[in-house]
DNA sequence: AACTACGTTCAGTCCATACTGAACGATATG
DNA sequence: CATATCGTTCAGTATGGACTGAACGTAGTT
């Protein structure tokens, strides 16, 4: 972050600015995300007009590789868009303000696609788990019952964070 | 994972084990979160016992040390409770059935944690912004304007959030 | 064609942190 | 008291992933 907000021209404006930008960067962070990606949405998300790549990079002093694959990833949470400027070949991008779309396209679609990796993965254990029965003499000991009921407890709760995550109330508390 | 769990006996049943095991480790990995601690609570989970921290090192293969801080993480979540055995100095752990209570105090409590310092860091944002309001002489530009707007609706989506964390309905869903 | 301006990609670096091994304190047991 | 067992702690290591710098491909400009 070694230069100030160009298009903020009042120093006490961007310094407030720029404590938002490191809160974001700082909070990206702490969910395991880089600092990058929360600092770019928060200057994109505080800016009057769509920025280009150099002016990112400039703002906040990072290398123009990880703004390209950041912004990118923004992209496919929808919370950047996209912004052709007239006789401009760069592009641009400006924050998109619908948080809820964000939410969707963002936590909770990679929090499903995890959900879905978890689930092949339980099923790949019941079926280990329904051939090692098949072939065992002994499936009344209380191991065996402790464990497929185990497992089904496992499944049946995978299902009902599934169901909440397709839950239409969901969007509705929105 | 160097031995196979000892407290099952079949071969076929403890591959099947061992599957879920793994499982649970890559999928707190894929949070973030190391892949021992999925092991370990898979391990108490499917255990119809108690198991000590000796037999859960030994069952896994890992240091004992990651075992230590691991159990006392997966006990501040409920995740597991410590139980006493008779006659036994050890310590004993097993598995919390309770997903609900789990993912309270499991996931939507470091949730909570992570809005209120974010809370903190926005109130810092806005108390800089109120000053330079304050002491800058022109405040209808707007570029003033946009950053004021954009960040009373980053507060409302806070507090948007906020309210769905805390709201009884949720618990209700789960 | 040559040259410039952009964006992307990829090998390499750097850093945070999960994990380890050894030392330690505490508590029992002989 | 001496010894053993158990759990915790802490400095050190190793591993994954964020980030960088340079090279590349492409599309415009002269």
């Amino acid at each position: 972050m070694k230069a100030l907000a160009e298009h903020v021209e009042s120093p006490e404006l961007s310094a407030a600015c720029l404590r938002f930008i490191e809160s974001g960067g700082h909070t990206t962070q702490s969910f395991g995300l880089g600092q990058v990606i929360g600092q770019v949405f928060a200057l994109l998300y505080l800016s009057p007009r769509p920025l280009c790549l150099d002016e990112i990079t400039e703002e906040l002093g990072v290398s123009k590789a990880s703004v390209s694959t950041t912004v990118r990833q923004l992209e496919n949470w929808s919370a950047v868009k996209h912004v052709w400027v007239k006789s401009d070949r760069r592009d641009f991008y400006e924050a998109e303000t619908d948080f809820k779309a964000m939410l969707r396209q963002g936590v909770l679609a990679t929090l499903r696609k995890k959900m879905d990796t978890a689930a092949v993965r339980l099923e790949n254990v019941e079926t280990t788990l329904a051939d090692a029965l098949k072939n065992s003499p002994q499936p009344e000991r209380e191991e065996t019952r402790v464990v497929t009921e185990r497992l089904q407890r496992a499944r049946q709760f995978h299902a009902k964070i599934n169901g909440l995550l397709n839950n239409p109330l969901l969007d509705h508390l929105l």
